[in-house]
DNA sequence: TGCAAAATAGAACGATCGTTCTTTTTCTCG
DNA sequence: CGAGAAAAAGAACGATCGTTCTATTTTGCA
């Protein structure tokens, strides 16, 4: 009791088991995108979050779960820094650039982090189940997201009216990934610029403006 | 002596223990792409293999040099695949369409079977030693050769003279990236004619003639 | 054909894995 | 404060891991 209250801001009114629980996945998340999904152990993690196997696994009550549990964190942090921040900017290409941005400044960090995204498609490949459907629909949420913002630029006419969408979703994915495997696995050191050049081709071919096309646009006002 | 020789073609030669390794790295093969170099167990490979943990491990003495051996065959086999039959087109932007055409090809066979490079950067991101070297070793060499039928290309005036050959590789990294990513991963159905407009649209922005932007270019006669 | 060498098998090792069960500690609330 | 519940620890399980050592089988060559 003479110890200094640990409340963890946010969870003040949980009770003791979900706020260290929090605490457990917060480690599982660091160590899943470091070594991937796969090599996550629950020694390992104990051993990180200073408890002991069982007091760790009871939380869970599989491995799965744990896992789970993992790509459910990594899609809400995924969602606020990215997702979240870029609806502010208006409805079109501006909101588009902005999705863009925190998705290349999110993957930007991850150079050292490790994404789980890409991490997790290569180990859950061709290995059906539950993680692997999160996974998925993770992802397929976020480019579902892109999508939608190209097309309200094209609606906005901020882009060109006969382009295909999808195909340009495409692309844009292509440059993230190409950034994530570059900078973190080849060590390039050109990738973040390749990645902004590459962007702004992308957006000249579908006939973004010229005050669209620069690197970092002013958040504009909305209509 | 009365059972039928069995000669394995090319390996004639070579004695018995030379035979069977190469047939177990043959083995190897098939796991590692499928469930990962860090996947690929010694116990699960010797029941592939049929024979004894002890055997399969005797001729690599230690599991890592199974797995140097593993990337050693996926380098040979991609080399023989994608790029010695593209040499056979003509210097310039024909062999790049070649290698790229070929890079295609594999990756979509590959979405069954999966990709070393992709799935062993995503394993080795952070893990240093040989394994990865040899991993990225054998990537820069093919990006390397990538980038330099980029410039020649360039040099014989089939793409523009200012374009940024690292950039336009880079482009085209990403799009078999997002290639091998969204058909097997997620399995989206128009992955592969994304790629295919993708690549054209590439070529249209540095400056490929019109000639040589459709998708299946017959095979030009040199200049 | 026979013998040395190479190749393969078999058994066992310490370690770690996920999981279960039991016991102890800690918290919560009347 | 004190009883009951929740949380955490501890020990042990069967399985599998890479690896080592020894025995057995198979091969290649004089």
């Amino acid at each position: 009791m003479s110890s200094p209250k640990p409340v963890d801001s946010d969870q003040r009114a949980a009770h003791k088991g979900q706020q260290t629980k929090a605490a457990i996945v917060e480690a599982a998340l660091g160590l899943a995108t470091q070594i991937g999904l796969d090599g996550l152990s629950i020694g390992a993690l104990a051993e990180v979050a200073r408890m002991s196997k069982s007091g760790v696994f009871a939380h869970f009550g599989s491995r799965e779960e744990l896992q789970l549990s993992v790509v459910r964190a990594y899609h809400e942090r995924f969602e606020a820094e990215v997702f979240y921040p870029a609806i502010d900017a208006p409805r079109g290409l501006p909101r588009l650039v902005a999705l863009f941005n925190n998705w290349t400044k999110r993957t930007t960090t991850e150079i050292d982090s490790g994404c789980l995204y890409i991490s997790g498609a290569a180990e859950f490949d061709d290995r059906p189940g539950p993680v692997r459907d999160a996974l998925a629909n993770s992802v397929n949420t976020w480019l579902a997201a892109m999508l939608r913002a190209v097309l309200q630029a094209k609606e906005e006419g901020h882009l060109e009216a006969d382009i295909d969408a999808p195909q340009m979703v495409f692309e844009i994915h292509g440059l993230i990934l190409a950034l994530h495997y570059e900078a973190r696995f080849l060590k390039t050191s050109q990738s973040l610029t390749h990645t902004a050049k590459g962007f702004e081709n992308i957006l000249k071919r579908y006939g973004a403006s010229e005050m669209f096309t620069k690197t970092k646009p002013v958040t504009l006002k909305p209509v």
